[in-house]
DNA sequence: AAGTATAGCGTAAACGTTTACGTATCATCT
DNA sequence: AGATGATACGTAAACGTTTACGCTATACTT
């Protein structure tokens, strides 16, 4: 069996306050007592139980984390960017992939509750009704990461989708380009869908550029989907000289649909793509692209949830982004 | 404040046993008093404390995942894996990013044991005899995934790597190729860099073509490191016709260091990654690849590990692997 | 009728901590 | 000398469960 503080408390004959006393560093014993008590914890090869400990102090040191898939480039960025942080806060996570799945998604909540996690993460998930109001009724601390809930003031940290959006068009128009073409993420996506369209329009609007319909065509984020949406784009009798992709993904699928075709990126066509995963330097020739912040995301986002566990205020955030520009946008300009 | 079972008993009046009781769908109550403690629960919104549960029942129902990174995209998958089988088990998965420190790697297993987890999983790490001792001496069920510790019987879950490099170098040398070099990994990887040479080598052998000591360069699995090492193969005097890099990545970085010297793949050179990452499908041209069963080695693995918490006896397992031919590698006999 | 089995429940200890409170000892101050 | 205060402890309750054990009432057996 593991020795427990009473097993230590016993073989130096002292309480069990004292040894606990030692062990949290607080005050009430003579340096005598605290080396007895030392040298038994080490002899015995004493551990404490986080789980007592949890349940008389209400805080288990553990958080749990929501996304919609581990596995993704982005959400695994992030992940990575919170295990960091709260390792160095001496908290641990829970993963739990809720697959976009509702039903898991509520098994999760009530899981995490059980648990007794002092606060949870969600990370780009599309929270409905029901989450929400299952999340508030668990009296849990909660940052949003990458994502909104919109009429609820939950605290949250991302990017400004709109804006991002606006500057890659604008960045586009620079360029010299005035047919540009979007290939938009999903058309319910309230974060990653719809604003960087808008932003897109915007754009064209305030630049005084068409915007035509055709010009929009709508993938899931994917490589199989950038793919197929380039192809469309290419069969439209519109002759396009610039496409923003919004991810990385798509905008890969884009530029291998364009080679198959022998269209030559970015000498005939321009491509811009959307997040700055590690697969954007790998492509030939290596992608364009706007850069989010995700490491520093879930990082940051950590922090804040320690915070207001603790009590403090916390104000949500919107970290910055940037175009890093590589070798698939052409200056036609010139 | 959060209801507990005896707010639940003194309700409807009867025992905190009989709340118990029926919660945990033993016997001993009858039909009215079950309808009852159900009502009650579903009005106070009560929800059981897992940290008091596992203080008596010894069995918090969560494991521990060591890996050296999380946002690798074969550590992800493999998590991906993981994560799911838990979820099907009803057991919740704590990350512990170990970023290959051993510091840090030594702290996450005191975190573990403190937190009374029943299992851990260890991923793509390079035990330390340190590491083995500790584990070893927190008395939890372990298996081992994508890795091995040699000299101790840890059950683990993996393919089988020199058999594999001896296939695609097999593979190769059917396609006609002579002369083929190879990208490796780092020298000290017991696992996915020592023994995929070992099966280059062998098979050279076995087929009877020369062991040339400049074909086989060595980078660290990266993009860049793949990069590099394929510049330097450039720059050597023999012609080799075909490449195996040991990792997607770098044979992804072969790519791009042979489109750069307007060297044509397949044409004029063949190359072969190992892994089947998501990436092997996005390149122009896709690559061709060994493609190992990541989600379903975390799926399994944790499977296993249930297992051996629940007492059985559980055998290591190695997982088949196969070549995925796409269009990086051309046969040269016709 | 007496005995036995069973259903349905309650009591209380146990799990491993933390912590409020009490107490004994001793030094210091007036 | 007596009061005061600090130091160094110990005692026991509390956290929210599970579960061994015991009890009562009823039904069934012989």
């Amino acid at each position: 069996m593991k020795p427990t503080i009473k097993d230590i408390a016993k073989k130096i004959d002292v309480s069990v306050a004292t040894v606990s006393r030692v062990i949290n560093n607080r005050s009430g014993y003579s340096p005598e007592t605290e080396k007895k008590v030392l040298k038994a914890i080490d002899k015995l090869g004493y551990c404490p139980n986080a789980l007592a400990r949890g349940l008389v102090g209400k805080k288990i040191k553990t958080i749990g984390v929501l996304m919609p898939s581990v596995s993704s480039m982005v959400a695994s960025k992030i992940l990575n960017g919170i295990e960091d942080a709260a390792h160095n806060k001496n908290y641990s996570v829970i993963i739990c992939n809720t697959d976009n799945n509702g039903k898991r998604t509520i098994n999760y909540l009530r899981v995490l509750r059980e648990k007794q996690i002092d606060g949870i993460i969600v990370v780009s998930e599309i929270l409905t009704d029901e989450y929400i109001d299952k999340i508030k009724k668990m009296e849990v601390q909660v940052v949003l990461v990458s994502t909104i809930a919109k009429g609820n003031n939950f605290t949250y940290i991302k990017v400004d989708d709109v804006r991002a959006a606006y500057q890659i068009t604008e960045y586009l128009i620079n360029k010299g380009h005035k047919n540009i073409a979007m290939i938009s993420g999903t058309k319910v996506d309230v974060v990653a869908g719809i604003p960087r369209v808008k932003g897109y329009l915007k754009a064209l609007e305030d630049y005084g550029l068409p915007k035509k319909k055709e010009n929009i065509v709508y993938g899931d984020f994917s490589f199989d989907s950038g793919k197929i949406c380039m192809e469309k784009l290419l069969k439209q009798s519109s002759k396009v000289t610039a496409v923003f992709a919004a991810s990385d993904e798509m905008a890969i699928g884009a530029l291998s649909a364009a080679y198959r075709r022998r269209i030559n990126v970015p000498e005939q066509l321009s491509v811009i793509g959307y997040d700055n995963t590690k697969l954007a330097q790998m492509t030939v020739p290596p992608l364009t692209v706007l850069s989010q912040p995700f490491y520093q995301m879930g990082y940051e986002g950590l922090s804040m949830l320690i915070s207001k566990i603790k009590g403090e205020n916390v104000e949500s955030k919107i970290l910055p982004h940037i175009i890093i520009e590589r070798q698939t946008v052409k200056d036609i300009n010139r």
